[in-house]
Order: C-alpha cells, then structure tokens, then sequence
RNA sequence: GCCCCUGUAGCUCAGCGGAUAGAGCAGGAGCCUUCUAAGCUCUUGGCCGCAGGUUCGAGUCCUGCCAGGGGCACCA
C-alpha cells in the first residue's frame, strides 16, 4: 500500500477538519505508537509485549516517520512468518486518529506514517504547555548530584570545566524531569597543605578578622609551596599549624574559614561567569566531611568489612584485584592514620543514601576515577549504606585534548585559567556581534557573552561525555555548524518574525501542515519530548544536543521555503505559521535552558 | 601482567541489534531590490582498526589480535 496522500497538494488544509485534541497524550510519540502496536498484537495474534518491546524508532525513509522493527523478533518466537506478523500489525492498528498510513516493508518492517491532522493539532497543543510535551516523572526520585569541586586556594582551570558544564545540565535536565536534586559541591578544603597555606597567611600578615583578600590565587599558593620547600622553618610551622588545624584551633580555624572564604569569592565569579547554578550553600567540602570519618571506619570495622594490611585499615571489595591478582584495597585509614578520599568518599555515600535520605547518587568526575567509585559503590553496598533502593553512578567524563592529543593547553603553552579561557570567548563572541548586531553596546556585551558562554558549553556539551574530546579554539569559538549560535540564531529569528508580526500566537490556532517544510517541523517539534527522556536517562546532555540542532536545521529550512509576513501569504496560513515559529523558539529556548545556555531574543 | 575505555569521511563527531551508515568543518557549484546570509540549496568524499563468531539481520553483541589512552595500596 502506497501511502494516502492526505493533503491537498498545493494547498492549505491537510488532514482531518476539526481534529479532536482533547485527551491527547503527551510524551514521546514513540511510546505512544508502541502501545498502540502492543494493542494491535493482542488483539491479531494475542501476543502481550509493552510498548518498549514494539522497537519503534523514527525512520529516516522518505514517507514513514516511525517504524516498527517488532515483527522480526516476534516470527521467530510465533513460528510465523516476519511479514505476515507484520501485516498483522497493520491490520489489527487502533490508530485513525494518530496514524495516516502504514506500509509492509522489506523483511517484516513496519513503516507508520502519523496523519497531518494529528501532527497539526499536537504541534498546536505546545503553545499551551509549559511543558511542551514533556512528561513530568511518574515517581520522583532524591538525587544527590556532586559535580564540579574545585580546590581551595587554586584557581580554577579547564580541568573542572566538564564537571562544571556537564553537572549543570544534569541538574537542570533532572529537575525539568520532576525530580528533586541537591547538587553537591564537593571542595577541596582540607588536607596537610593548609597548613603551608595558612602559615602564608599569617606571614602575610593575616589575621583572624578578616578584611583581607587575595587577588592571585595560584600565586599564594605557589609562594607558599615556595617557602615550603626551601625553608625548613617555615615547613615547621606549617605541619604544626595542620595539627592545631585539625584539633579545631580557633584561630587556625578562623584563618582557614577566611582562606576558604576568598577562595569561594573566586568560584563564585567562574559560576556567575558560566552560569552555574551552585552556589555557597552547595559547598560540602572535604571539611564538612572530616567529623564524620572516624565513624565511618568504625562502623566498617563493627562491621567486619575492614582488614588492616601494611598498617593502613582497608576494605576490600570483591572483584577487585592489583597488578599480583591480589586483592585490591580501598583504604579507609593511612597507615598514618590519615584519611584519604576512599574514607571520605565513603562517607559521602553514608551521609547522602543515610542521613539525607537521597535514592539516587551521582558523581560528575573525570572517567579515570571509574575504579575507585565502582569500589566505593560496592563496599557501600557491602556496608549497607546503599541498598537495593538506592543508585549509585558514577558519570565519567573523558579529558579535553588540544589539537596534539595532549591535555589542552593556552596557545602560549600554559595550563589553562578557567576564568581567561571564559573572557578570550566572550571576546572573541564580542567582535562578532559588533560586526553584525545593530544593538547598543550594553546590548551588544549581553549578546557576547550567551553566545561566547555558549559556545563553549554547547562544544563540550555535544560530545558523548565519556569520550575524550579534542577542542581547538577555532572550533570551540566556531559560529557557524553544529553550534550554540547557530541554535540561538535560529531563535533569534523565531523572535524577529513574531515581534515583526505584533501578535502573540494563540494557543488555539489551527496549524496548518500543507508543505513539506511545515510537516517537517512539526515532527521535529513534537519529538522534543524523547530527547528528553533520552538525555535524563543516560545522563548525557549530547543527545538534547543532537536534537536541538536537528530541529533548529529543520526550522531554518522552513523558514527558508514558507514565508510567513510576506503579503500574499493568506491570514490563517500565517497564523499557522507563527503558531509554529512560537513553538519552535519555545522548544529551542527550553532545549537550550535545559544545557544551561541562554537563547537572546536578538543576536 | 591484569582490568577499563577508545578506534566510523581529509578533520571533529553522531549513530537505540534493523532497510542504501549520518551531521558539522574543510573542498566544489549556486542563492540576498533581505520576514536576521551567524543562513539556505546542490555536490565530492566510507572495507565503520583487522580476523573470526552469534543472529533472519552486526558499526552496534561475543572471542582473538592490532593501535592509542587510562587505571591497578596509603595524592585527591
């Protein structure tokens, strides 16, 4: 069966007149086709599989939008030919209202068409959701989401760019989701080089009050290990000054808290900068932890986890093994009696699953870590501070290469400041506006940075976050392809045409799908809500990306071929067609809020 | 030595066991008396590292090689 052709070629209503759209369901429409698939199934050949089980995936074959890959799998287990199932999918589908046209197709697909009326009415339908299709989650979970940990007293660099980014975007992602999120930000606030810091302080002539600020941070820090290294007095003091630390001297303490202070006012600047959403109430840094370790190892020991070997308390997790197939450790106690991030990472997990009562636990760290958290997990699973209810996942992220292979670099060879490499993107955003934008310079600054912020999200945020990336400036700072500005310009001109326009598009407009380019888009809008789900599901942010710029390019093709304020275009047809001008913008904009990246009205 | 990850167009990357493997950039040819050309249309370019296997069907799953990266006891 060749499909119907349901439009009027040429011409401006397609598809049913007065389409019903009350009960309309939202979500993804493949899931929806799927249910109507396992329908179709139970009542032709009285099979039950669930909608995920219809393997319904978008086809890329002109005239199918969907297809159905069930029919092969089944034959087999019927002992029924692949096509004859197929056809009795095709004959027994529930669908007039939702689908226009199904074929039988090579081996046993299943090609689905869904009708122009039902395409029309749910692309009309986004106007009036906030949502825009998206389902909220049917059971919320509790997610602890630690992301981005910086260290005291360093800048931060392009190594807590990923975490930064990609933690962001799973936060916003999540909570779009209906999910509640605590986001965790796990600082490098403790440890035996405070000491050397805190010495630096008072010599620096520091003291408890406060007043006092830093406007160099790796140079203190430098200075400090400076001083360390080359006077053994100063080295002295600084391990005494780690004892009065950690025994909760006042003073120390006081010094401490200002260094930490300073030091938060610098990430602070980088957030506001990328538009990071953590703030000072998110910190739990190793410090916060600190009280909580020696319980932790006690409660390991009361639980005959632990084993002391070479002096050091460990736990030894089953199915790991070192370089000998021994065992391998996580040790929870120095031998000196220290603590390492074994310990605290432990005690991460008891007090988020445990105290805070969160089901699921996320960890946005660099993939190299990927050992030490699966054992973190399963000692905590043996520990009992994660139980069946609860997950754990560590979302590993790969490293930014330069253009050698190697870890990135400035172009004069240094290691690479977060906050420059921020302000070279912005600048360099700033010098194309200025070439292109007619704004005022306020304006034209405003602009300069979504899109320079952006660009460097959307460059790291459009890659599978588990793979290494390679990002060379021209790219990351590109303005034209596969990037940020491309989505926001696309935008951009959804909001020219509406303010152009001087109307608002009501919710209730009839859309209208009689070209190509039309019908395009509203598919592409109406698919927002699987990419969604996808990104949630596998924590990855790439594939809201890759959807994004799918729907912007197909946007961009309809503008190119439908005119919309152009005088002989009739009022209902440019009704229809602002109506999706307005969706598009709103789908682009919650696409692109949902990465953490900012979508100007005007470029 | 063991374990993990990666190998797809010249480059950077998508690709969910399904049909003829897709984008962007770079290369070639066109398109502005403008609803924003930061754009669009057309086009060149592939032994999906190699070899087996499983399957009706493999870039995708399994095994073995090859190449690159990472991890493997007191730094975090």
């Amino acid at each position: 069966m060749r499909w119907t052709r349901p439009g009027i070629l040429g011409g401006l209503l397609v598809g049913p007149p007065n389409h019903e759209v009350t009960g309309m369901a939202y979500g993804d429409v493949g899931v929806e086709l799927g249910a109507r698939v396992a329908g179709a199934l139970r009542r032709g050949l009285g099979v039950e599989i669930t909608p995920a089980e219809a393997v319904i995936r978008p086809s890329t074959r002109p005239g199918a939008d969907y297809q159905c890959n069930a029919a092969m799998a089944l034959a087999k287990k019927l002992g029924t030919p692949p096509r004859q199932v197929a056809q009795a999918i095709v004959d027994n589908l529930d669908s007039a209202d939702l689908v226009a046209g199904t074929e039988v197709a090579g081996p046993g697909f299943v090609n689905l068409k869904l009708s122009d009326g039902w395409l029309a009415a749910r692309a009309a339908a986004l106007l009036a959701d906030d949502r825009l299709g998206v389902d909220s989650a049917a059971e919320p979970r509790r997610f602890a989401l630690d992301y981005s940990s910086p260290n005291v007293a360093k800048e931060m660099h392009v190594g807590h760019l990923r975490s930064s980014i990609i933690g962001d975007a799973v936060l916003r992602l999540l909570r779009f989701a209906g999910h509640e999120v605590t986001p965790h930000n796990h600082l490098g606030d403790w440890g035996t080089p405070f000491g050397m810091l805190i010495e630096h302080l008072v010599d620096e002539g520091w003291t408890p009050g406060g007043g006092h600020t830093i406007s160099d941070l790796n140079g203190f820090y430098q200075a400090a290990r400076v001083k360390f290294d080359a006077d053994p007095a100063f080295a002295d003091r600084a391990r005494a000054r780690v004892v009065r630390l950690q025994s909760g001297d006042e003073p120390t303490l006081a010094l401490w808290q200002q260094l930490v202070d300073e030091s938060t006012r610098h990430f602070e600047g980088v957030y506001a900068t990328l538009g990071i959403q953590l703030t000072r109430d998110d910190l739990y840094g190793e410090s916060f932890y600190n009280p909580l370790l020696d319980d932790t190892v006690s409660d390991l020991e009361g639980k005959g986890l632990t084993r002391v070997s070479d002096g050091a308390v460990c736990v030894f997790p089953p199915g790991f093994t070192n370089r000998e197939g021994e065992p391998l450790p996580l040790i929870v106690r120095k031998s000196d009696g220290g603590y390492g991030y074994a310990a605290t990472d432990l005690a991460t997990v008891r007090y988020w699953a445990g105290e805070r009562g969160m089901t699921d636990l996320l960890y946005v760290v660099g993939t190299p870590q990927a050992q030490h958290f699966a054992m973190v997990f399963a000692a905590s699973r043996q520990a009992g501070y994660l139980t069946d209810g609860h997950t754990a996942v560590h979302i590993g992220f790969g490293s930014i290469l330069g253009e050698d292979g190697k870890t990135i670099r400035t172009r004069a060879g240094g290691s690479v400041k977060l906050a420059e490499l921020l302000a070279e993107a912005v600048d360099n955003a700033a010098k194309i506006v200025a070439e292109r934008s007619a704004q005022d310079a306020a304006a034209q600054a405003e602009v300069a940075r979504a899109v320079g912020i952006g660009a460097v999200k959307y460059a790291d945020l459009s890659n599978d976050r588990e793979k290494d990336y390679v990002f060379t400036w021209s790219r990351m700072l590109a303005t034209e392809g596969n990037t940020s500005v491309y989505l926001q310009y696309a935008n951009a001109r959804c909001h020219s045409v509406l303010t152009k326009s001087g109307t608002t598009p009501d919710p209730a407009t009839e859309v209208l799908l009689g070209t190509e380019q039309e019908r395009a888009l509203a598919l592409a809008l109406v698919r927002l809500p699987a990419a969604v789900d996808a990104a949630v599901a596998g924590y990855a942010p790439h594939k809201l990306c890759a959807y994004l710029f799918e729907a912007a390019t197909t946007f961009t093709a309809f503008y190119d071929a439908c005119p919309i304020l152009k005088e002989d275009v009739p009022a209902e047809l440019r009704a229809s067609r602002l109506a999706l001008v307005a969706a598009t913008s709103r789908v682009l904009t919650l696409g692109l809020g949902l990465l953490g990246i900012e979508a100007p009205h005007v470029l």
